[in-house]
DNA sequence: CAGCATACCTTGCATTGCAAGGTACTATGG
DNA sequence: CCATAGTACCTTGCAATGCAAGGTATGCTG
C-alpha cells in the first residue's frame, strides 16, 4: 500500500508536497507541533496553520510514518514531540525521488515551446 | 481578486500546478481537449483523466482565463478548442513565477539538514 | 450493422486545507 | 491576586479538489 500511494503521488505532487516538507523536517530528529509550524512558515510556499498541521500529523502517525510522545522539560507546558519512524524514512527518501520527478516533468512542459500544432495532432 | 488567488497560490502549489502545466500547454495556440490530455498524459506528475480535465477547463473559462471554439474541420467529429485570453497570459507569468519560488523554497527546506534542536528553538 | 474509437460531459465520493473557535496551563504586570 | 497575553494542542464545519465510473453522440472499419 505504500507503493500504491507511491504511484498516485506521481500523478498529484500537490498532496504529496506538504507530506514531504514535514517529513524532512523532522530529519534532524524530535520536534514539537508549534516549532514545526513556525519553521515552515519561513517559506511563503509551505506556511501552512495549526489547522492544518496537526490534522496531517495525526494522519502521517495513524500511517505509521511518526511516532508521537509528550514531553515535559522543567516547568514549561508539556509538548508533543514528532519522531520518523523507519518507516516515515524510508517514506521521506520516496517522497523526495518523487518530488525531483514532479520537478523534472513540470520543467519539461514549461520548457518546450510546444505548438499548438504539435499538440493536437499528438506529439 | 486574481491577486488573492496569487497569494494563496504561494501558500498552496498543489492547486496550482495543474493550472500551470494547463496553461502553458496553450501558449502555443489553440488546441482541443482530448489531445491536451494525450499531451499532459506524457508525463507522470500531469498525467490525468477526463474527469478531471474537463471540470477544470469549465472553471478556467468561466475565469476568463480561457475561451472556447467548437471547431468542425472537414467531416471528423467537431472538436472544442481552447485558448489563451490575455488574462490566461498574465495568470500564467505569474504562476511560472510562483512556481519557481516554490521550487526554490521546497528545495531550501530539503538542503538545509536543520537539526531538530535548532527548529525546536526557533530557527 | 456490430464493434471500436473519438470526443466531450456528468455524477458522486473521499480527501484536503483551512478559518474559526475551543481547552488548558504559564507568565506578567498592575 | 486578578486580568491579560502567550504558549501549545486540538476540533468542527465548509468549500474545493481530483477522480473513477458511467453517459451521450458520432464516425470509421471489417
Amino acid at each position: 500500500m505504500a507503493e500504491d500511494e507511491q504511484e498516485k503521488w506521481q500523478i498529484q505532487l500537490r498532496k504529496g508536497a506538504l507530506e514531504l516538507v514535514i517529513l524532512a523536517s523532522l530529519r534532524g530528529g524530535a520536534v514539537y507541533g508549534l516549532a514545526l509550524l513556525r519553521h515552515l512558515q519561513q517559506f511563503p510556499t509551505t506556511a501552512i496553520t495549526e489547522g492544518t498541521l496537526y490534522p496531517l500529523l495525526d494522519r502521517l502517525k495513524r500511517d505509521g510514518l511518526l511516532d508521537a510522545n509528550w514531553m515535559q522539560e522543567g516547568e514549561a507546558r508539556p509538548r508533543k514531540y514528532y519522531e520518523l519512524t523507519g518507516k516515515g524514512k524510508q517514506k521521506l527518501v520516496a517522497l523526495m525521488r518523487a518530488w525531483r520527478q514532479s520537478v523534472t516533468d513540470i520543467d519539461a512542459l514549461l520548457a518546450t515551446k510546444a505548438s499548438a500544432e504539435h499538440i493536437n495532432r499528438g506529439d
